[in-house]
DNA sequence: TCTTGGCACTCAGGGCGAACGAGTGCCAGA
DNA sequence: TCTGGCACTCGTTCGCCCTGAGTGCCAAGA
């Protein structure tokens, strides 16, 4: 039975141990939170919450340290949120208020949360496939080499060069222009490419050929997942406040060589509520030492990608948790704006 | 004086020392390289050498090790680049000539010259300032907002949104875009400011205030070196192979961080040179336990961009030289090929 | 003059054992 | 049900010695 001074107990041990990265002993327990009971009492109740699995005793000698189970109670009956400084909440407003574009908002965003929560950071860039086609626009460069450009509804810009068989004009460059954005302009770039399929149909027979070069490049940019799994990186200094090194930080640092092993880890299943992964709850073996606080965004339910921050299983959880809905919440509300 | 035979010893002790990572001592210099001498005619030349300040002697009963000073020598006279096979050649060759556009060039040798070298690869973006303007393109997302796009000769996109004034129609926007790409179309950027301040008195009057917004977000966009310093790092993971960590490992994940300190690392010097810095020669004093190995890149001698790796004094130079100056080759090839 | 074998010397690192002390489990009494 | 007391455990630390790699120097040889 765990009773509500276990809980007690327990969370006292998480805290403690989480600031002091060492075993925490019944004593000590008492004197730094007040409960009012003696180290007698606290031992006892230790050896029940040891029964039960929520922590572990390194060796008979020491203190106890939480395991991932007594991680996962903590995060979910006994944390409460850590509410930002308002400080805080002014330096992620005008921080992110002031980028520029997309990639200045992923890149704030990184150092932000690394900043906020001294821990790695993870921002996933938001996806291709939700957002919608704002407009395509043809440039050509030499009568034969047309860039074509598609900007998406979340401010994402992808280029393409593609070389034509026969030469266009300017005019042609028009129509074909207005015609694929009249197929495309608003659709999900899902859709987009079936709704563009059709152009070379529609344009002047002498015109086809250009025609179907420009449709090729343009579903390939549009199918072509690369920049689904683009990913910012920051905040791996923090690593090196890690302790023991060949278990925490070199899996780690590998991990985040690795954009889709980042991406699993952030967890791609599209929800947007704020999510903690704890040690072995994760995909991968080799990072059974490392815990993740992430969250998706986008506006108002619509999951545009995800972020968060990647730490030892003795972390902050409060705190990360808190930096991490507030950072997300900000990134929304910015591409919100930007999509008006 | 500094003869052949100590300069032979001097190369052993490096070679030594990069592979088993340990001082090396006479006699196991003597039976691994054949020196022809014995180990005690060795330990002369090592003292004499260590008098010169080339090599040092960790504590009294141990081998040696090369000093920065030793470091240097090694370089300057008695590496020789050890060549890239051919199945390396191949798979840089192949690697970046698949790459679908500017980032992904980077990105690629980014990964290539961390894997080829085992060491933390950096690569500057190409800069702005040195590439010209191809072409400027007007969007209408809105009548009142309009898409930017900044395309240069090196493949890189800006774009910027700009909020007008007064709505303008299609026509309007035609017009501008003829301006604004007439005043600087092959125009280097660093000049391009210039020649398009006087756009705005060039066009009809009720343009002139959309055509100000417009070439001010040009300006912007042009003297905007936020994108000048931006560059990719990969191979982090290496770091994991560093013997001591905080001499040498969170130093160089904190400078990592730091865009700005890695262009300063790379030498935005501007030359196209292969340099080495070793040790204690660069700019920064925790960094003393760090070489880099960079070199321009760019067509033909035009500076574009730096790249490079970093990593502990005790690396492999002729293998990091060589594999930087191929990477460094083929970058600017395709540079110069997208350049046409 | 340079090279070589011999020899005494130095000293970091590893192994060993004792003392230490933080922390526990258990028990009897309030 | 809580508490104080007490014996017990065991990882950590410290001092010690020993080992061995590696040196510097010297005298003899080429």
């Amino acid at each position: 039975m765990v009773d509500d001074r276990k809980l007690d107990v327990l969370r006292a041990i998480v805290e403690d141990y989480v600031a002091t990265e060492e075993p925490v002993g019944s004593k000590a327990l008492v004197e730094r939170h007040g409960l009012g009971v003696s180290p007698a009492t606290v031992r006892n109740d230790m050896a029940a919450l040891e029964d039960e699995g929520y922590i572990h005793q390194p060796h008979t000698s020491a203190g106890r340290v939480p395991t991932d189970k007594g991680y996962r109670l903590f995060v979910d009956k006994l944390a409460t949120l850590k509410p930002m400084s308002a400080a805080e909440r002014r330096a992620i407003a005008t921080l992110l208020d002031s980028a520029v574009d997309l990639d200045d908002v992923v890149q704030r965003s990184v150092r932000l949360l690394s900043q906020l929560t001294r821990q790695v950071a993870i921002v996933q860039y938001p996806t291709l496939s939700r957002s919608t086609v704002r407009h395509i626009e043809l440039v050509s460069l030499t009568p034969t080499r047309v860039m074509v450009i598609l900007i998406l509804s979340t401010g994402r810009v992808e280029q393409r060069l593609v070389e034509l068989e026969a030469p266009v004009v300017e005019a042609d460059l028009a129509e074909l222009r207005v015609a694929v954005n009249q197929a495309s302009a608003g659709v999900q770039i899902a859709a987009a490419a079936a709704a563009l399929a059709d152009v070379p149909d529609g344009v002047r027979p002498e015109q086809a050929d250009s025609a179907h070069a420009i449709v090729g490049v343009l579903t390939d940019a549009m199918s072509d997942h690369r920049s689904d799994e683009r990913v910012a990186v920051g905040g791996t200094a923090n690593l090196a406040r890690y302790g023991d090194f060949d278990t925490a930080v070199r899996p780690l640092l590998e991990a985040l060589e690795e954009h889709v092993v980042l991406l699993k880890l952030l967890g791609e299943s599209g929800t947007d509520a704020l999510t903690v992964r704890i040690g072995h709850e994760g995909p991968y073996s080799e990072l059974a030492a490392t815990s993740v606080v992430a969250t998706g965004y986008g506006p108002q339910e619509f999951h545009l990608g995800s972020l968060g921050v990647v730490g030892p299983t003795r972390m902050d959880y409060p705190g990360s948790m808190a930096a991490v809905r507030a950072v997300a919440r900000y990134v929304s509300r910015i591409l919100d704006e930007g999509n008006q």
